[in-house]
DNA sequence: TTATTAAAAGACAAAAAGGTCTTTTGGTAA
DNA sequence: TTACCAAAAGACCTTTTTGTCTTTTAATAA
C-alpha cells in the first residue's frame, strides 16, 4: 500500500505521539525497537520529518521526539505527500496521464468511487486521531508487526 | 497503484486481445508504441508472459503475439500475483504482520472495506473484459497515455 | 534451401528504494 | 565546565526496479 519509508513514519509518529500522551519524549532507538523498523534508517527518516516540520525535536539527556503541542493535527495524507510525492491516489491505475472521467480508462468506472474513498481516509485521519485510537486501546499498534 | 512491470503488463495484453479480436497479431514494438512504453522493455515483459502461459507467441514472418482461443479469460488479479507476487491487497495498510479484523491497526476499520473493494475489482475484471470495454469505444486504451 | 522476419534468451546497466554507519553538533546535568 | 547524551548530517552500501542491447532460435515465404 505504502512504501517502507512511509510505513515507519506513520508507525514512528503515532508512536510517538502516543507517548506524549503520556508525558514521554522517546528517541530513536525506542521508537524503533517499539515499530520494529530499523535503528538507522528510523533516525533518518524521524530526522527528514523534523526538517519537513512534522516533528519537533531535543537534544542532549532527556531529548527526544515531539510534537508540537501548538499545532494542528498532522492528516496523513500531508505525510504521505511529503514523502512520496503527489502521485498519491491522484493518478490513472491504468498508466493514463490522467485520471479523467472524460477519458476514462477501461478501470475507471470500478476504480474511481475506491480511488475518492483512499483520498477520504487519508484526508480525515490524522497521525493523531490514530493515536487516540490505539491510546484507547481499541486498535493495535505492533502487534505481530512484519 | 501498480508497478510500471505491471501496469505495461496489463495494457499491453489489453492492447494485444483488442488486436486479435480484429485478426490481427502484434509484434512487440508495435505493442510498444502503442502503449507507450520502452520497446526493448516491453519485449522482456511479453516474453516472460508468454513464459508464464498468459499468452502464446508465434516466431517469423507475421508473427506476434495472441491469446489462446481455446483459453479462459485472465482475470487480472492473476496477472497481478504472477509478477508483483501475493503482496497484492492481501496485507496490513500499517504494515502489521496481517491484517485481522481481531487484531486491527488504527486504520483497518477505514481501510478494510476499501481492500475489499479492490479484491473485487481485480477479480471481476479480465483483459479480456478490459479488452472489450476498449472495442465498445466506451474506453480508452492510449489516450493522453504517460 | 536460403533470405528474411520476429520472438527468446540473457547479459548488462542506470535509477530508485531501502538500509547502515561514522562523525559532528547541540543540549543536559552533575 | 566538564562529561555525557542524543539528535543531525552525510557518506556509503545493498537490493529491487526499470530499462537497454546483443546474440540466438524458430518460423515463413520466395
Ligand atoms: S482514467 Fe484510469 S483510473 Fe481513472
Ligand atoms: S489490520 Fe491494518 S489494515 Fe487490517
Amino acid at each position: 500500500m505504502f512504501n517502507k519509508e512511509t510505513e515507519y513514519a506513520l508507525r514512528g509518529l503515532v508512536y510517538i505521539k502516543l507517548q506524549n500522551l503520556k508525558e514521554r519524549r522517546p528517541g530513536t532507538l525506542e521508537v524503533a525497537k517499539e515499530i520494529e523498523a530499523p535503528p538507522f534508517f528510523t533516525a533518518k527518516i524521524l530526522q527528514r520529518l523534523v526538517r519537513s516540520g512534522f516533528l519537533r525535536s531535543l537534544k542532549g539527556k532527556g531529548g527526544g521526539f515531539f510534537f508540537d503541542p501548538g499545532k494542528p493535527d498532522l492528516p496523513i495524507i500531508n505525510l504521505i505527500s511529503a514523502i512520496e510525492g503527489d502521485r498519491s491516489f491522484s493518478g490513472c491505475s491504468f498508466g493514463l496521464k490522467q485520471c479523467d472521467s472524460d477519458n476514462p480508462c477501461p478501470l475507471h468506472e470500478k476504480y474511481a468511487p475506491i480511488k475518492e474513498a483512499l483520498n477520504k481516509l487519508i484526508t480525515e485521519e490524522s497521525v493523531q486521531s490514530l493515536a487516540e485510537k490505539v491510546y484507547k486501546k481499541e486498535f493495535s499498534l505492533n502487534e505481530f508487526l512484519k
